[in-house]
Parts: structure tokens; sequence; C-alpha cells
RNA sequence: CGGGGCGUAGCUCAGCCUGGUAGAGCACAGCGUUUGGGACGCUGGGGCCGGAGGUUCGAAUCCUCUCGCCCCGACCA
């Protein structure tokens, strides 16, 4: 993509209203802009990276074998009168009433739906288990939303929905998510840690937090230093194997690791290695049981032909909300580190004098190379602006062509995260960002 | 929802107390000089001073109401 033509408009002074980092930092790199309190727009780097973080989500769910739908935002507030919600929800809700004034809402969760569709299709146990998952806006009608993405009114969830015909099979299905789970923020550079959690308004007694650590997270947590040794990607863990998913299961649950809502301080004297510090919610998995089947009458028969209410879970991440989450955890004064498996662009390119013919040519050749993943910074600005813009928007390579280096047919590759700089061949540099 | 604060140019803000023809820096357009870490000079464009009502000869400024946004707390993916 030539930045000359591109929408991404960033900011050289700090916005009044943003106070984190992340916040700041989104409206600076042009990643999104608020419409109203605690709802966003997001713009061509902002809308890339919320994307890759959804298919990073995607592709786990998958490998977890859950299946994508895609239910309506929009919700009849008929079912959540079923499940005894519509009153227990509270003005979080928002409630819209159509011509016809028919009672509406815009979803904020979506367990009453997707019972609904279950148990229109679902008769036998012999179809379960199932996990269903969409990737959707969500709105919740937060009295106060701050933070910019990370506590907005609108935002865009994953939530899974599993169904299992006994209390055995639907925890190994909980703990299939929290394998995923633990893939998919280590996929985006985050270390998360599950902690027992409160299960909430969407209830149940099997609860877990996914927390990363940074100084701006909402609660106060505590945790075992052994949660920054373990690597869920090896120990060759399987969805298919019972056994792995309860050994992951214990080696995620072991270790102390609370927030403070859950804390307890006789517990936590034992710990070796305490670490405590601030937490950003970044998924929330819930085990309910009959909690929806039974009130909204989702039956199927057992093995035995008699009626069952299916065993529950839901498993939500915050997708937009990770977009702040990666940032709180990967900035700094200049603007933001990307990991590169969720950078808007893995390599920005800066033309250091644009109309320079030794320039101009490199860079078409760089850019040639670099195919899709590349931002070429084309614009008629000043050397200066370009690197501030590069490191701002936090592109994991930068590939810096200039007068000096383009006599030798050199170019200069700056890895963000680092600060180390190379002069290369274009080959060579090509060759390093891979 | 309680407490506090702020709405003036695209952005950051001054002006308001003490009423008298709307400002600065940055950004934007043109020209010139510059050119490897957010350049400089000159010229120019841009405002229903959030909105409505009131007081006054006269309101960005004073009064009333309203809408929006932010912060602290309580609440939450």
């Amino acid at each position: 993509m030539r930045l000359s033509r591109s929408f991404v408009p960033t900011l050289k002074e700090t916005p009044a209203e943003a106070q984190i980092a992340s916040h700041r930092l989104m409206l600076r790199a042009g990643l999104v802009r608020q419409t109203s309190a605690g709802i966003y727009a997001w713009l061509p780097a902002g809308w890339r990276v919320l994307q890759k973080i959804a298919q990073i989500v995607r592709e786990e769910q998958d490998a977890a074998g859950a299946q994508e739908i895609l239910m309506p935002t929009i919700q009849p507030a008929e079912l959540w009168r079923q499940s005894g919600r519509y009153d227990a929800y509270g003005p979080e809700m928002l409630r819209i009433v159509d011509r016809h004034d028919r009672e509406m809402l815009y979803g904020p969760t979506n367990e009453e739906m997707i019972t609904e569709i279950f148990r229109q299709s679902v008769r036998s146990y012999r179809e379960l288990p199932q996990n269903l998952y969409h990737i959707q806006w969500k709105f919740r009608d937060e009295v106060r939303p701050r933070f910019g993405v990370m506590r907005g009114r609108e935002f865009l969830m994953k939530d899974a929905y599993s169904f299992a015909i006994d209390y055995p099979s639907a925890v190994l299905e909980y703990r299939k998510m929290m394998l995923a789970y633990m893939r998919t923020f280590q996929r985006m550079g985050l270390k998360a840690i599950p902690m027992q959690a409160e299960a909430g308004p969407i209830g149940g007694n099997l609860s877990h937090e996914f927390i990363i650590v940074a100084p701006t997270g909402e609660s106060q947590v505590y945790y075992d230093a052994a949660f920054e040794r373990i690597d869920p990607a090896s120990g060759d863990f399987s969805f298919d194997s019972p056994a792995d998913l309860n050994r992951f299961f214990s080696l995620l649950t072991t270790p102390y690791a609370a927030t403070d809502e859950k804390h307890d301080p006789a517990l936590w004297r034992n710990v070796a290695e305490k670490r405590e510090g601030r937490g950003i919610e970044v998924g929330h998995i819930f085990y309910f049981g009959t909690k929806y089947s039974e009130p909204m009458g989702l039956v199927v028969a057992g093995p035995d032909g008699r009626p069952v209410h299916p065993f529950m879970g839901s498993y939500g991440i915050g997708v937009s909300r990770l977009v702040g989450a990666i940032i709180e955890a990967s900035h700094d004064e200049a603007g933001i580190i990307w990991p590169e498996s969720v950078a808007p662009w893995k390599a920005v390119l800066l033309n250091l004098k644009m109309g320079d013919a030794r320039c101009d040519a490199l860079c078409e050749e760089v850019y040639a190379g670099l195919g899709a993943e590349a931002l070429y910074d084309d614009r008629e600005e000043r050397a200066g602006v370009k690197f501030a813009d590069a490191d701002l928007l936090g592109h994991p390579w930068q590939i810096i062509v200039g007068p000096r280096g383009a006599a030798a047919g050199t170019v200069e590759l700056k890895r963000r995260a680092t600060g180390e700089r190379a002069e290369l061949s274009v080959a060579d540099a090509l060759a390093r960002i891979g």
C-alpha cells in the first residue's frame, strides 16, 4: 500500500480525551476515531489489526473443533424473557422498539439465541458435543466507557457456546477452550494467565478470566511466577486427548492466580514466588450447566432414550479490547511496537528523498519484493516526519532508503522492537524480513 | 448513577473573572529556501465561540435550561 494514497491520519499532538497509552496511540496512529462515548470507527490500519487478531482467534477456535457461525446483533426481547434475563440484565442492555412496537435489543451476548437455535435442530445425544462460535459486535451500555477500545460500549467479541450430554464431557469442552485460549494469546505475543473468576451475570460455577499483566489494568491481580514459565505451545497437548486436556488444565490451575475479588491471603502466604500487578481481562470462560437449557426447554434424548438438558458453557474473547491490550503491553515513548502476527503491515518502506532517481528506483524494487504486507511511505514529507510516523505506527520492520545508501545500492533495515539497524543489500534485507 | 471538569479553527489551547468588531502554535493551500529524526520565511484559506432561551444599546464573556465529551468513585467482555 502506498501511504500517499492511503487514509492513515496520524496526529502529532495528543487528543485531549485520551488518558492511557493505548488509547492515545490508537488515535495518534490513525487506527480509530471516536464517534460517540465508547463507540469507535476503525480506520484502515486499525481495521487490519482487528482482522488479524480475529483471524488468529478463528484459527485457534477451529483447531479446537469449534465451528464458526454468525448470529445477528439485534435480538428479540422474547428470547431473554424465556431465560429470565430480560429484567435481570438492567440498563446495560440497549433496548429498542421496532415500528410494530416489538421489543428488541442490541445483543450484549448470545446465550439465549444460540440455545434457541440449537433447540430447533438438535434431538439426540449422538449430535453432542458441539461448540459453536461467532465473532460479532456486541453492545453493553456501560455507565462510564473509558480507556478507548479497552472499555467501549460497542466492542467486537468472539463468543463460543458448547453443548454436552453430561458433566465430564462438558468439562472437556471447557478445557479445550482453555488450551485454545492460551495458544491464541501466545500467538499475539501476550502472556495470559487464567485466574479463577466470578461467573457474573452469565451465571455458573466454573469460570476463569484470562489476564494480561499491564500497569493500566483495571483490577489488582496476584499470581505465582510459575506462570511465566509455562509454554502452551510446547508439550504436545492435543485437543483429541482427554488426558492431555486434563494435564494442561492442571498445569494452568495449580499455581496460585487470582484477581482481587477472589484473592485469598491465606493461600497467597504459601506462594513461593509472588507476583502482583494490574491485569487486563482479555478473555473469560464459563461453565454453567443447564442454566439456559432448562428454562428454555432445550432437550435431547440421552443414551437411554430419556430427555436430558444439555450442559453448556460459554467462552468469550474481547477481540477489539485485545488491540488496546496488546498496545498496553508493547509500546514505548515513540509509539506502538506491534508483534509481527498482528501488525497492520509487517514492514514500512521509507523513501527519504522522493524525486531522487536512485531512491525512487530502489524503493520501487524493494516495494515490489515486499508484497502485500508492506506499506510504502512515498509521501512528499521530510525524513523526520517519516521516521516519527513509522515509529508511531509500530511496523515491526523499517526499510530506510536514502541518498547515502542508494548510491551504494544498499538500504538500512531497522527493527522497531530493538532499534537495531543494519546496512544491507536489497536481497539481504528482504531475506531478513522473510 | 453520585462527585468534579471541559465544550472557541482539523489538533493543542488562550480570550471569559472585569461584556465593546474572535486569537496563537501546529495542520492545510501557494511561492521560495531547505532536505537522514516531526525545517524556515512570506502570503493565504478556514469559526453559527456545542445548542436554545434570557439580561443588555451590545454576549464567546453574565443568567437559565439543554446536549455532548472527559476524569474520580460505584459497576463491567
